[in-house]
DNA sequence: TTAACTGCTTGCTATTTGCAATCGGTGGAT
DNA sequence: ATCCACCGATTGCAAATAGCAAGCAGTTAA
């Protein structure tokens, strides 16, 4: 509450990475990110229960009051239940897909990952930039009332996971 | 030290970009990898003393442990001083690379950068994934004895960063 | 009326963070 | 031989954060 400095230094550095860090930099803010891109979570329940890494509530509240603080997600109300409320990906935040992408990327090449959840990563990765680009353009439909690409990124995302999470079932 | 469970499962989720959170999501494990890759820091003072962000020596103590454990660096020690450690990245280390680019990339459209400190950000992005892959044959050549590409990569990101902070100085 | 569901908070403990000081050892200069 | 700056860390401590379990007040459909 007090203001030891005239004007105070939120900041470490004004390095790019750092500031990104900042904001991105802990173990449940880009998950929350990601479950929002490529499970289609946008209420607050599905968030916390559709993850299979188990956010705890109180984390989640956290998390998601300091990404519309950020500028990442806008809260609006449901139209259809008076108590729901609906999180969307700003643009800000929708411009985060190649960084999911890259350590997606990454985490496959360089960690113990599971088949039916390193398909997406596959995937995203052998599209390049160019699915990328379709995939925030569906992003930018969904979350920000942008015209229909007509394009069907998630939903063969989607589709490959099923398909593989079918056969080790 | 106990160990309750037979055999322990220590990850959240086999999803890519979960394991890539629980190994790089804090607030300074990629920040030291960024001052090893863009600062060409190798010992421990370096990267105690050279950072702007100001980490502890506790935390850089226990970062570069777990890193080293997760297979990103490597230590060993200095031949030129019985008591030195040079930390090298490793190759699933150098290939960060792209994530760092990303992540510079969106922290210089939407956080509030120094000129001088986003202008590597900037031109690691024109450059685009074939700079990228010509530094990490520099970063080759500089941690795992790689033949010399004879690139210049660093050189003009620092020569660039340098300009600038000469100007505003 | 009731029961399930909504986003989110509370109380609590365990872990992590960050600061400041310091450690035992090294090696160059005097 | 003695000093002293430097080496990679470690320690003690306070503050912040993470994580778990339970619960809140309000909403909706049955």
């Amino acid at each position: 509450m007090t203001s030891p400095s005239p004007i105070a230094e939120p900041h470490r550095s004004g390095c790019p990475i750092n500031l990104a860090l900042e904001t991105l930099g802990d173990r449940w803010s880009l998950i929350v990110i990601r479950d929002m891109m490529f499970g289609n979570r946008r209420h607050f329940r599905e968030l916390l229960q559709g993850s299979t890494e188990g956010i705890a509530s109180n984390i989640l509240a956290d998390r998601l009051k300091r990404l519309v603080a950020a500028g990442l997600l806008t809260r609006r109300d449901d139209p259809t239940h008076r108590q729901k409320a609906i999180y969307s990906l700003t643009e800000a935040g929708i411009q985060l897909l190649p960084v999911l992408a890259q350590l997606g990327a990454w985490g496959r090449r360089h960690r113990p990952t599971t088949p039916d959840l390193a398909i997406r990563a596959q995937l995203l990765e052998e599209g390049g930039p160019a699915l990328w680009e379709a995939f925030m353009d569906e992003l930018r439909h969904r979350h920000l009332g942008a015209p229909d690409p007509g394009t069907r990124v998630l939903a063969r995302l989607t589709a490959a996971h099923e398909a593989l999470a079918a056969k080790t079932a």
